[in-house]
RNA sequence: GCCCGGAUGGCGGAACUGGCAGACGCAAGGGACUUAAAAUCCCUCGGCCUUAUGGCUGUGCGGGUUCGAUUCCCGCUCCGGGCACCA
């Protein structure tokens, strides 16, 4: 036994005990209640990084802290394996994709095993996997059956030198990021899940999602976008057609002076007349080669041309020029706007653009708007003016009002809008789940029967720079009997966004060996929901709507009886680290920094900013690095005490030596007093000068449960135990008190045991414990140990603390004003004024009201 | 631009429901031990004033509510995340 903490090696013994004993695999037991925690999986990018082990470190406490509770704790660890690093690696490297993506998981694995985190590990997969996808494909299939999938043409970017679908990412100031060609907006057949489907679903299911953060549900609730309002059909002057609009604000129809069209609206080839078409086809093909992000910013400048058409304002007769206008989004409402510039802003600076007339028909109260003088559109409430029948009511009863006035004319309704789309999932890329369906020239769109899953990617493709899928390309995957007239057919060669994979995962871990069909409805009613989810902020809305979405998909097809996935949320905040750079060498690693000079050439560096820790940017920790210097338990303790795990957490070098040496004097105090408690019983009670440390030692357990349980507080419950580590260090009493000391180092490496687990068990295990201190269950609070016979009461004079008195527990306030009176700062402070009043917090505060 | 967050000592952070601002840790300074170093231990540590008891001031900025505001409200500034083909 090494008298020394030495963290190699008894981090390789408890991983090795951990597993050959199989400690963290679970199964279903009907007899023990469970409790399902999952961190989000990792995509193989290559190395375990910071922010990993931040995140997994997190979830590893909550397991073992449950599991130590009692519950029986599933802990799965997979990998989300398909996505565009991987192609680009090939590109790049020659590497194929699933050679890069195996390797890149297996030495992930490696280092993730180091970290002595409690996973099953025999529930682990790979979304790569043709055992994995082949299920995925067979949801879509039924999807495909419900109406739930479905294809349409939709706009991508495109290069033509590439001759590629480009990512948004992939897109650099308009350009395409490889070869620099302007990138064009192209219509391609696409494949989509009918999300909108499910919109008052995922919407009214919020409530159900109390257990998470208010800033996700809002930025879903935002995401989803639900508004109320009203479609209103306008006729074009001088023909038959209907431009038919969406709007939130009918209330305000009598003010609407023109029509703003998408420039891809199917009407407008229709109303362009023919002095206006030169001009007018010039601005759609402008339009169409900006994306579609930057369309939908404000800051873009808002640009319309004339059609040359009118349409007719329904209420009033007025007729009103139709512009296209590169603000006006096809995917969103009707793809038109009715333009009210006196009551919206986009109007208001289209109209004074482009000199068109502002009419105010909401007066706010006090307020005379004009339309000729206005600065800005008045968006907030007020009277109905200059409208008809309708003036003098106020603008929110008039919203239902006009509604049913149009209504009863057929010339509108009210209807309810979403701001979320249905979701694109086909990919233009080769590592992805493959599409499963056919296309027959006679026969159209046919599934693949169920029998043929799954549709297999295959590996024997060259990826090259040239672009476009390879899957086109590979005559073998391409061609294909029709599975309905056995006539030469081809396949679908897009792939799934790889958002697909992850959105059922965590269903799958429930049961990854299955392999009757998508899920084990028994295994999967035991295990969902999760109990705990635990990861980035950055995924607050798709990944996490997505998920939601399938959960509902898989419980609509019978496969899953819960709602929602994910019971309780924890979002948490990036790993950064200060940026450094030399003029000379651009970014340094830290190690290439020395007294501010950067150690290649001795010119001073210049600090960056703190920003994210990224390869490109040199300020990474390489996690293997402080493994080796410090141990995994120093490692996790630093990554769990430096912030709380929603905040970003800043790393700093410096904080990893003070965890270190905390856990050294863990290591000290059990070893400095072992001679004193081998031999004792843990305590029951205390006398004397024990008494007040045996009670920290049960405040401190109180404190650490309930900071781990439901708050995540880990920074707070560590320094807990350091300070309670303090006081038995400073109890000079030692030999007096020997159950009372051993009471209190047991708490401590329990209570530290799921943040540093394989000190926490050699420690246990030096101690004389048998069987492991996870099966010793977690400590529980002697309510006998917390009671105090005094308190500490503060006492403020005009909201300024002037004394703090010290009385009995059970003084009355009484007892408590007359103590503070009789104080001589107190007394100080109140001289020559009149007590107006006294304000009493029992048990805390007494706040004196004098002048 | 839109949506969602955040800002507290030299630094990371604490203060859970409106009630002692700065727990715990890092860094820094001083001391003990040591031939010396490392390790360890002890003391000081927001700013200003004071011999001291103590006082004034202070939680990004400007207002407000309250006996009392880091916490609630209004108006700003700066920083971060997401925005639908990055995962």
């Amino acid at each position: 036994m090494e008298e020394r903490y030495s963290p190699s090696a008894i981090e390789a013994k408890w991983q090795k005990v951990w597993e050959e004993k199989k400690t963290f695999q679970v199964s279903e037991d009907p007899g023990k209640e469970k409790y399902y925690l999952l961190e989000m999986f990792p995509y193989p990018s290559g190395r375990i990084h910071m922010g990993h082990v931040r995140n997994y470190a997190i979830g590893d406490v909550v397991a073992r802290f449950k599991g130590m509770q009692g519950y029986n704790v599933l802990h799965p660890m997979g990998w989300d394996a398909f996505g565009m690093p991987a192609e680009n690696a090939a590109i790049q490297h020659g590497v194929h994709p699933a050679k890069w993506t195996w390797e890149n998981i297996d030495s992930m694995r490696k280092q993730l095993k180091k970290i002595g985190l409690s996973y099953d590990w025999d529930r682990e997969f790979a979304t790569c996997s043709p055992d994995y996808y082949r299920w995925e494909q067979l949801v879509f299939l039924r999807m495909l059956e419900k109406g739930l999938a479905y294809k349409k043409s939709s706009a991508v970017n495109w290069c033509d030198d590439c001759f590629t679908v480009l990512a948004n990412e992939q897109v650099e100031d308009g350009c395409c990021w490889r070869c620099g060609r302007e990138v064009v907006q192209k219509e391609l057949e696409q494949w989509f899940f009918k999300t909108t489907a499910y919109a008052d679903e995922l919407l009214d299911d919020m409530d159900q999602l109390g257990g998470w953060p208010e800033q996700v549900l809002t930025m879903q609730r935002n995401w989803i976008g639900k508004s109320h309002g009203c479609e209103i059909d306008f006729a074009v002057d001088g023909n038959d057609e209907t431009v038919r609009v969406f709007t939130t604000r009918p209330d305000t129809l009598f003010g609407a002076t023109f029509m703003s069209l998408a420039a891809e609206h199917p009407l407008a080839e229709q109303l362009i007349t023919d002095a206006q078409r030169a001009e007018a086809e010039a601005f759609i093909e402008k339009v169409k080669k900006q994306d579609t992000t930057e369309r939908s910013t404000e800051t873009m400048e808002k640009e319309g041309i004339f059609t040359g058409s009118y349409c007719i304002n329904p209420l009033n007769g007025r007729k009103m020029p139709v512009f296209l206008a590169n603000f006006v989004l096809m995917g969103y409402g009707t793809g038109a706007v009715m333009a009210v510039p006196a009551h919206d802003q986009r109007d208001f600076e289209f109209a004074k653009k482009y000199d068109l007339p502002i009419e105010v028909v909401i007066q706010p109260e006090g307020e005379a708007l004009n339309g000729a003088t206005l600065e800005e559109a008045w968006t907030g409430p007020g009277l109905l003016v200059n409208s008809g029948d309708f003036d003098g009511q106020p603008n929110e009863d008039a919203k239902q009002a006009i509604a049913e006035y149009l209504d009863g004319k057929g010339e509108g309704k009210a209807t309810i809008n979403f701001r979320l789309r249905d979701w694109g999932v086909s990919r233009q890329r080769y590592w992805g789940t493959p599409i499963p369906v056919i296309y027959c020239d006679s026969c159209g769109v046919v599934p693949v029967p169920e029998k043929d899953l799954p549709v297999v990617l295959p590996e024997d493709v060259v990826l090259s720079a040239e672009g476009g899928s390879p899957l086109a390309r590979h005559e073998a995957f391409l061609k294909v009997d029709c599975p309905i007239c056995g006539a030469t057919a081809r396949r679908e060669t897009d792939t799934f966004d790889t958002f697909v994979e992850s959105s059922w995962y965590f269903a799958r871990y429930a049961c990854p060996d299955y392999d009757q069909d998508v899920l084990d409805k028994k295994a999967a009613d035991y295990w969902l929901p999760v109990d705990q989810y635990i990861g980035g902020i950055e995924h607050a809305v798709m990944h996490l709507l997505y998920a939601r979405f399938w959960t509902k998909i898989l419980r609509d097809l019978g496969l899953l009886s819960v709602d929602e996935p994910f019971t309780n949320l924890l979002t948490q905040g990036m790993v950064c680290m200060e940026t450094q750079s030399c003029p000379e060498h651009g970014w340094l690693y830290p190690e290439e920094v020395e007294n501010g000079r950067c150690t290649k050439c001795g010119k001073p560096v210049i600090g960056g900013r703190t920003e994210k820790m990224s390869k490109s940017k040199k300020n990474v920790v390489d996690p293997d690095a402080l493994i080796r210097l410090f141990g995994a338990d120093t490692a996790r303790l630093f990554a769990l005490f430096a912030a709380p795990p929603e905040k970003d957490l800043e790393w700093n070098e410096q904080g990893v030596e003070g965890c270190s040496r905390f856990l050294n004097r863990v290591w000290r105090l059990v070893y400095d007093n072992l001679d004193l408690i081998s031999q004792v019983p843990v305590a029951t009670a205390a006398e004397g000068s024990a008494k007040a440390l045996r009670r920290q030692v049960h405040e401190t357990i109180q404190k650490v449960t309930s900071d781990i349980d439901g708050r995540f507080h880990f920074n707070t419950a560590i320094a807990a135990v350091m300070e309670l580590l303090n006081a038995v260090n400073g109890f000079k009493q030692n030999s007096e008190h020997p159950a009372v000391i051993r009471e209190a180092v047991e708490a401590i490496v329990r209570l530290l045991s799921p943040f540093v687990p394989h000190m926490a068990e050699e420690l246990w295990e030096l101690l004389g414990h048998e069987g492991g201190v996870i099966a010793a269950g977690w400590p529980e609070v002697d309510p006998a140990a917390l009671v105090k016979d005094e308190q500490m009461i503060v006492v403020q004079v005009m909201g300024k603390v002037r004394a703090k008195i010290t009385v009995a527990a059970d003084a009355s306030e009484e007892q408590v004003k007359e103590v503070a009176l009789a104080d001589t700062n107190v007394a100080r402070f109140i001289e020559g004024k009149t007590v107006r009043k006294m304000i009493y917090v029992p048990g805390r505060l007494l706040n004196i009201v004098a002048n």
